[in-house]
DNA sequence: ATGTTTTTGAGGTGCGCACCTCAAAAGTTG
DNA sequence: CAACTTTTGAGGTGCGCACCTCAAAAACAT
């Protein structure tokens, strides 16, 4: 006994009120030459009228449709990555169910030979699509270039890739990044003077040059009592960290900030206590175990972080819309920066 | 020619693999009965071995399957409402793909007895699911509770129905937003003295009592330098508001910050100004055109947020996961408390 | 009008599964 | 042991669509 739950109209359903056999439709849905431009007009006409919606289910049933998407991530990482690593596991399960298979591949992303010889290994056959976080190079660049020709669909993971052919980038906005975390530390320092000491793991990368872009301008701009010193560089070097933090409070013994731009802030929240001859605003990126736990303490006072479980979703999402010729859901793939603050972890 | 994209094992492997038929494959995934014990395990143990995942969208092609799921939104509506009306709409067409039809319907939800009218008359048959959006009574929570029982998938959302037989609620956790609020007030403070005037359409409704508890809390633990005062309560009449803020500011002439507690902000911002003796720290809920623009202009401070376009999305996907039986993916469906400054809109 | 090309229709197959029927096999009982 | 009852197998149908082939019809050219 079927109920009266309206059925959605099917392509035979469009036929009839077309006027055309169910072969036209096929041709007019799947963009097959040999239609005259008026069928595809009265076709199109029909499908407003009866607001037809392909079943997608029956689709990709039809089509034996099935994804291979990979994260290509750095194969030395922090805190931050491992939770990048967690979620994409995550994910692995949650889209097993819509036929994509994912999975994250750690290579060494700083050697842009040895990154666009793997690039060029891909192909359509077996991979529909790649999340790549790397550094931009040349190499790099061309190598996606290349692929995306091939036609595997690719995104900038996080780190952007702004010269690439690909126009989908899944990250922040790091520019605006900076320019929070420039007026969280305005906001907290209230007016009092005081020096900013900026560190970097490294200032190479895109990512670190525009935070502080927008971290310099918002202090400029709006906290004249408040001074920026020069980035300091640790990379990744605990001791390199505390020796020049030694010597950057012996010549700035005024500092009343700190603004860790880059995903480890493990070394330098560790280092300061040391050197640090007062409460310093301290505020750092990206969410992990340790940031965490160092909000709670009261060890820093904001985290700017992005949500790492919705950068890899969003990823996973655009490129099986861009492998299915669609447009992914603009607002549902913007990255916001969120604010941590001990009380809304 | 098929290539040799690895093809995922179909019930007609695992038949093969568990050394049954397809009937029986059929009998232990759908949970039918007259299989015994020991062919069940045996199944699942072939599942586990060749790592079989049903294909959903053969599933849902046999099935006929689809979801009929509705929004009921309060019919007098501020600007956060019709943010999240729009939400709907984005929503209605990217969820037509999977066979959901969303339509956001507009009730009285003030009227206990309506409102539970209304949903007395649905039934799953046309009605799979829903979001509800309206204050806790004794006659809504019964009708709800009939709902679950007869079928009908319900999510509590953004208002809370704390003792309704639903397990799922889709929002933030008041009591973490208003504490949110009271730490951005307290840090932009800076330590200066001062009274907060908290304000909130109406202190009946559960949200606010959260926030306002949630508030206090950490003022009163961090902040001693700040006095909250008693919550002033506009019941969205904006004369009202200007008469109990003149009021309020005569007794308190050292007020230094606002708090407004409730979504529409427009009211108690727009008058403010006519009776402040110097510059407040001003936080309000939630992201509308009005606060966007407040912000971006310097009239307020900060927003705390919920994500609507992901409220939207997040509550239909639990609706559908229930439906389906299937276990939302938690860490996708947590709304977070967001902070809005005018640098990260 | 004839031949040629373009456009359309009719019909079939299979994707992986749900759901159904009927009969065969295995297990249980007295 | 026969007479049951429970469990399993074999086989069919259809979900809505993609993709294919072949023939018929329509449009066009000469």
């Amino acid at each position: 006994m079927e109920f009266l739950r309206q059925m959605r109209p099917t392509a035979k359903d469009l036929a009839v009120e077309a006027g055309v056999s169910l072969a036209t439709i096929d041709r007019v849905l799947n963009g097959r030459s040999g239609v005259k431009p008026r069928t595809v007009i009265k076709v199109n006409e029909a499908i407003e009228r009866i607001g037809f919606v392909r079943n997608l289910a029956a689709v990709n049933l039809a089509r034996k449709k099935s994804y291979q998407f990979r994260f290509l991530l750095p194969d030395h990482g922090d805190q931050f990555l491992d939770v990048l690593v967690g979620h994409i596991e995550e994910a692995r399960k949650a889209f097993a169910d819509e036929m994509a298979d994912v999975a994250a591949i750690r290579l060494p992303v700083e050697d842009p030979y040895k990154l666009a010889a793997y690039l060029g290994a891909l192909d359509a056959e077996t991979t529909q699509g790649i999340a790549i976080m790397a550094p931009e190079t040349p190499q790099v660049r061309d190598a996606i270039n290349r692929l995306l020709e091939r036609g595997v669909e690719v995104v900038q993971f996080i780190a952007g890739q702004p010269k690439a052919g690909s126009n989908d980038f899944v990250g922040i906005n790091n520019h605006a990044a900076g320019a929070t975390a420039a007026q969280l530390i305005g906001r907290f320092s209230a007016g009092q003077k005081g020096k900013i000491l900026v560190v970097s793991e490294t200032m190479q990368a895109h990512d670190s040059i525009e935070r502080r872009l927008g971290f310099d301008e918002v202090i400029n701009r709006e906290y004249p009592a408040l001074q920026t010193l020069p980035s300091v560089e640790t990379r990744g070097d605990t001791l390199r960290t505390a020796r020049i933090f030694e010597n950057v409070f012996a010549n700035h013994p005024d500092i009343s900030c700190l603004y860790v731009m880059s995903a480890e802030a493990r070394g330098p929240i560790g280092e300061i206590s040391r050197f640090a001859t007062r409460p310093l605003v301290k505020i750092v990126h990206e969410r992990t175990p340790f940031t965490e736990a160092a909000l709670r303490k009261g060890e820093i006072d904001a985290v700017i972080a992005q949500n790492s479980g919705h950068l890899v979703r969003s990823a996973i999402r655009i490129l099986k819309a861009r492998n299915d010729q669609r447009i992914p859901l603009a607002s549902q793939e913007k990255i916001r920066i969120e604010i941590l603050l001990k009380e809304n972890l």
